[in-house]
DNA sequence: ATAGGGTTAG
């Protein structure tokens, strides 16, 4: 009678320690597999769980197949997932995940499609990682399909997928969309602010960008980190804000996150579109590793500040330490010819894009070689390489533009005729191109024409948006409508005060010509000298000037808009009246690492 | 138990 009972007990007694064993062995294998960061260990360790049979165990072949999936071996990862019999929500969302990270959202979607038909429902992590797969392929139309999926799941209010739905609308460019469900969640920390600070900076609305980021210090006892300060930095340099970008590395160098390579990248960039190279330099040159990023923010400031030698050094110093350029870098270089009168060394950059570097030149690289023959008067070369280019929709606007304003700086009719048809042709920019051929036309005496045009474009109710220009004090933007001095209040005394400086820069060498700007550097450092530079090449820039006060002003032009340096000249006059009565910038100031940075605005 | 979100240059 005891046999079977003591048989029961050794067989239940060994079952156990069989369990404990295999869950012993498991349990070491994902140790294992938890640190395991090269890819022979991974195979080792595949194969050891192969012979243990513990593949058959989802949680143990799911650690595998992250294993896989971080090393971004996406293929052994796809292999192991097909041999895994019964596949959960986990293994479903590692490979998707996978294929995320490797850059092949699509064929990630694709798999999320194929859950429903495995009986598998996708969960917050799923859904989080394929909201991100449309993000990274600005699918706007595929989020919107999983947005009101998820909603019907009830993961509507999960801070996760809720903060990579922000984040997803706001690389669609529906920013509206992202602030909805934004303001919908009930509960945000740093990443959800982040994800909508950046979805403002990224599409142009970065006032708004700066606003939402005084609400999170206010709102939020979390500081800043550096993915955070980096939307925030950039946003300041979109906006040529100086004095907000040094709130904003007063703020990184007290959060210790001057060290981080991006946030620095992103101070190389909004010192350079802020009118302060040095300080670009000062932060690139402690970059110990730069990446192509930073390298190609320097060229394109010195190119901005018509120093396109120190671009194209830049360049073959970069080349020099083995950072690959890509397309962002060589638009700088080309950019750098193009304003330094550099053309035939930018012709030979154009050539050895694709030659050294098989890097196939775009539209937006023709266009910049275009801008370089037209200054320098080779129209007829520019007018020919134009014709030649398979122009894509956006950017065919922009090459025929430039095309359109070198052949009036030269006076060549024909050309901006020819240029102006493919504009309007073009159906972008209709009106500046209506504008650019009528002032050809009035340039080359051709008043018949220009009245035709004029009334051409009045019967087809073909309107100029008034062009704009705004500076910024403090944190305050100022904005004025081109050739209206009267929309500053103090109109007449703007207009003595623009006279009194144009004639001050004169003494000091100032070449009065179509395209001039003041730069002045202001920084403590380098004080007072007022440079009178007429070239070209500042147009791109911003202009800096020493008050009568000793204070710092800078102004910031819209540079499409108006491109003469009466306008520019009316800008540092409202500056001058309205903000060194006022306001003492000096007092925010204090020095950090080398730095003027400002004390905290917000 | 294993899986998920945000950053820089044109």
């Amino acid at each position: 009678m005891r046999q079977p009972l003591n048989r029961n007990l050794v067989s239940a007694l060994s079952r156990q320690t069989h369990l404990s064993f295999v869950q012993t062995e498991a349990h070491n294998h994902i140790q294992r597999l938890r640190n395991c960061s090269d890819f022979v260990s991974a195979a080792s360790l595949h194969s050891k769980v192969l012979k243990s049979g513990l593949l058959a165990h989802t949680f143990t072949a799911n650690h595998l197949l992250n294993c896989y999936v971080r090393l971004r071996r996406i293929d052994h990862a796809r292999n192991l997932f097909d041999e895994i019999s019964e596949p959960n929500i986990v293994s479903w969302t590692s490979l998707i995940s996978g294929y995320v990270d490797v850059g092949r959202p699509g064929i990630a979607l694709c798999m999320f499609g194929k859950m429903p038909g495995c009986s598998v429902m996708p969960n917050e992590f799923t859904f989080a990682t394929v909201i991100k797969a449309c993000s990274i392929f600005s699918d706007l139309r595929t989020g919107k399909e999983i947005h009101a999926r998820l909603e019907v799941f009830g993961f509507r209010v999960n801070l996760v997928v809720c903060s990579s739905l922000v984040d997803m609308y706001g690389k669609c460019n529906d920013v509206d969309g992202a602030r909805r469900v934004f303001d919908l969640m009930g509960c945000r920390n740093v990443v959800s602010w982040t994800s909508m600070i950046t979805a403002y900076a990224q599409n142009a609305r970065g006032d708004e960008a700066l606003q939402l980021f005084r609400e999170f210090s206010h709102l939020m006892s979390d500081r800043p980190n550096h993915f955070m300060l980096a939307s925030i930095v950039s946003a300041c340099s979109s906006l040529g804000r100086l004095v907000s970008g040094k709130v904003a590395h007063g703020a990184v160098i007290r959060g210790g996150h001057d060290l981080s390579d991006v946030v620095a990248s992103a101070l190389v960039d909004m010192y350079a579109k802020c009118g302060c190279l040095d300080y670009s330099d000062k932060i690139f040159r402690r970059i110990r590793y730069p990446s192509v990023v930073p390298y190609t923010s320097m060229i394109v400031g010195a190119a901005k500040f018509g120093l396109g030698k120190l671009s194209l050094e830049l360049f073959s110093e970069m080349i020099d330490r083995g950072i690959k350029p890509n397309d962002v870098t060589f638009v700088g270089v080309l950019h750098a010819c193009s304003h330094s009168g550099l053309v035939d060394e930018g012709l030979e950059h154009l050539k050895s894009m694709f030659d050294k570097h098989g890097i196939l030149p775009s539209t937006k690289h023709y266009t910049c070689v275009v801008d370089m023959l037209g200054r320098t008067g080779r129209l007829d070369e520019a007018y020919q390489l134009a014709k030649s280019i398979q122009a894509d929709q956006n950017f065919g606007a922009l090459l025929w533009g430039t095309l359109l304003s070198a052949s009036r700086l030269h006076g060549r009719v024909d050309i901006a005729v020819e240029a102006s048809k493919q504009l309007i042709d073009s159906n972008q920019q209709v009106a500046g191109a209506y504008v650019a051929l009528s002032n050809t036309y009035i340039l080359a005496g051709e008043w018949d024409k220009a009245h035709n045009l004029r009334s051409e474009m009045k019967r087809n109710q073909v309107r100029k948006e008034p062009g704009c220009s705004w500076i910024e004090i403090q944190d305050s933007s100022y904005v004025f409508y081109a050739g209206d001095v009267s929309s500053c209040a103090q109109g007449t005394e703007v207009v003595n005060l623009l006279r009194e400086l144009e004639s001050r820069m004169k003494e000091r060498g100032y070449v009065g010509g179509s395209n001039g700007l003041v730069f002045v550097d202001v920084e403590e450092e380098a004080k007072g000298e007022i440079l009178g530079l007429h070239s070209e090449r500042l147009a791109l820039a911003f202009g800096l000037i020493n008050t009568p006060k000793g204070g710092t002003v800078r102004i910031m032009k819209n540079l499409r808009m108006c491109t003469d340096c009466h306008e520019a000249f009316k800008l540092i006059s409202a500056i001058v009246e309205r903000d060194f009565v006022v306001r003492d910038v000096n007092r925010f100031h204090h020095f950090k690492n080398g730095f003027c940075i400002c004390g905290d605005f917000w």
